[in-house]
This record gives C-alpha cells, structure tokens and sequence, in this order.
RNA sequence: CGCGGGGUAGAGCAGUUGGCAGCUCGCCAGGCCCAUAACCUGGAGGUCGUCGGUUCAAGUCCGACCCCCGCAA
C-alpha cells in the first residue's frame, strides 16, 4: 500500500522532487498544490507553473490557491484530507507561507526540502546566499516543517561542493537534483519510522531574504572577490548591474584582474582590450560578458569592437 | 494598446543638412619572426529587418508590419 503524498511546489526548483515522487511506487500523488497562473515576460502571458504541467501530465488533481490562509482553502484541503487519509504533505519551494492550522492536517506532518545545509540559509534566496558568502560546500535538508520558517527538525542532509566558478543557476539545478535523489528514501525512511528527526542548532542559524532586481545593484566599494561572489550568486536570478553613462548595464561574468586602474571604483572602462572596473579594495575586476540596456547578452570582446 | 532602447558585412558598432556604405574584431591569402592570439601588406564578405510612400536621388524623411532586448510584473 503506497503511502499517500499532497505535493506542495511551484517553481524549477520543486519539479524533479515531484518527477522523483511520481516515479515511485512507494508513494502515491494524490493532488499537487500550486500557485496560480501568472502573467510573465515582457508580454504578461499567463503561464502555468512548470509543477502544474507536470502533474497535468501524470493526471493529479491540482489545487491552484489564490489565498491560502482563507477558511475556503483550508476547508478544501481538510475534505481532501478526510477522503483520502493523506500521509505526508511534501512542501519544495512553493513560495508561499502555509500556516499551522493546513500543516495540521496531514497524518505524519508536512516534510520540506530546502537548498541549503539548514541551520545556515534559512529563507527564499539560499542558493545565491551559499555562493555569495562564499561557502565551500552546501547542500539540502530534508525536514519536518514547524511554524517557523526553515526551523523544524531535521531528517537528513546531502553535501555537496561549490565549485569556484559555479553560478547560482548552475548551483541551483545541481541542488534540486540532489533533493529529488535524496527526498523519496528519507520520506519512505520517516514514514516508515526508521528516521528519527533531530533538532537544529538554532545558535548557528543565518537567514536570507527574498530577492528583487534592486538587490542586484552592485555596490562597487566592496571587494572584488565579493562582488565577484556576488555576480555569480546572482546569475541568472536576480542578476547584477551597474550604472554607466546613464544606462543600466548588467554584468553576467567577471574574472580576477592583475590590472591596476586610475579610475575610481565603480567606473567600467577599456584598458589593455579589456573592460575592467576598480573595486573597493583597490583591485580590478575584469568583466567578460555584459548586456547592455536594450541589447542582447555579449562578450566583453564583442562590446569592446564597437567601443573604440 | 504599460514605459523605453534597438535591427547596417560572420560579431560588435558609426553613418552629419537625403548625395560613392564605413570603423574595430574575426575570416582568407601573403609577408615578417626562433615563435605567436603580436606586427606589416593585400583580399573576400551588404537585398542597410520587411512592405509601401515622398524624391532626380532614401541606411537617412513618412506610414504600416515583423523581430530582439532593458524596465515593469
């Protein structure tokens, strides 16, 4: 008898932890909860979550809430709770807050797969934060959720290394790979009562905020080896960029520089068939792909031909 | 009809009051050199996004449409 699962998830992130879940006989997917359609791109076309298709395809009920803390959700929930006596709730990255009294409902509670070794990263942006800090390692926890965000206790951890040139999307796929290798044993594990959860070192925990487009603002008087961190953290989401001659210019790669600069920090310049900019530290950062405002992504080499 | 930038050689860009289509990089050939992604000489490569209009003459002015991108969401 396969145990029954409500899937919570959203975005990229949660879709191979679903595909995983699917795929295995020990679980059954009796409705995938998910965000509404939303308008995205240039031209608002309303757009499906990537784990609503996916459930579409596998033939799941799926729930899309537009509140989620109203009494219309929570009694939905509940019928479905009483019809088909579910398990588990599996939350990965539904990006919405779900409150106490639906994470109640399940028999054996709600188990989430975050991408970060909890208790660091706590919060929406753990991916870029591991990067941006400057970790060696990171990874996914699976855990039991509580009321606090990312908070609960822990089931298992997978590590995994950061490479040095590793961007956040890069980072980010890898992650949610290892979270659906990791989730189906550990879930079956937990169900089966073979897992004992242990408490987080809340001493330990660091927190990440939610990421907007202003966030990607460079702040040239940090260092270059943060900044550079940073450039990559943020590529592709939320990105980096910086004022020049009016204009945004987004930054998507940067490279250390042996060069020095008369310029002040912040000011990007050609030198030596270069584009460089000076950091807060003295040292130069060589960017070597850009997109100007209104143009597509290019190499510093393309940029630099028709900026002589 | 949310705001804005753009489409010119393979790539990135310039192109003035309409008057011979240019620059940098790349590519090809040759030269120089112990050698080179360096340097020198030469060369190829264009339906100026599409359609229509104005004009003796349109990359340039007018109109419509297509496509790419930044902001916003």
């Amino acid at each position: 008898m396969a145990y029954k699962i409500v899937f919570f998830g959203t975005s990229d992130f949660s879709t191979p932890s679903l595909e995983a879940l699917l795929k295995d006989a020990r679980f059954e997917v009796v409705a995938v909860v998910t965000k509404p359609d939303a308008p995205i791109g240039r031209h608002q076309t309303l757009t499906p979550p990537p784990v609503k298709v996916i459930a579409q395809e596998h033939g799941v009920p799926v729930f899309q809430f537009e509140k989620i803390k109203t009494d219309e959700t929570y009694q939905i929930l509940r019928q479905t709770q009483d019809d088909k006596e579910v398990e588990a709730y599996v939350v990965v990255s539904y990006g919405k807050i779900i409150p106490q009294r639906i994470l109640d409902l399940p028999k054996r509670g709600c188990i989430n797969v975050h991408g970060s070794l909890l208790p660091l990263h706590r919060g929406a942006s753990c991916v870029q934060a591991a990067i941006a800090e400057g970790d060696q390692k990171t990874g996914v926890t699976v855990m039991l959720m509580d009321a606090e965000m990312d908070h609960g206790d822990v089931l298992a951890q997978k590590e995994i290394e950061i490479g040095p040139a590793e961007t956040g999307g890069e980072l980010h796929d890898r992650l949610s790979q290892l979270g659906a290798e990791t989730l189906p044993d550990v879930l079956a594990g937990y169900l089966d009562s073979n897992i004992t959860p242990q408490p987080q070192d809340h001493s330990l925990a660091t927190y990440c905020k939610l990421l907007t487009r202003d966030d990607g603002k460079i702040n040239w008087t940090k260092s270059s080896s943060e900044i550079e961190r940073l450039v990559r953290a943020y590529n592709p989401w939320p990105g980096t960029w910086t004022e020049w001659d009016g204009k945004r210019l987004k930054i998507l790669k940067t490279s250390s520089s042996d060069l020095t600069s008369p310029k002040s920090p912040g000011e990007p310049h050609i030198q030596d068939d270069s584009l460089v900019v000076s950091c807060g530290d003295g040292k130069v950062l060589e960017i070597s792909e850009l997109q100007p405002e209104g143009k597509r992504i290019m190499t510093a080499k393309e940029f630099i031909a028709g900026h002589r």
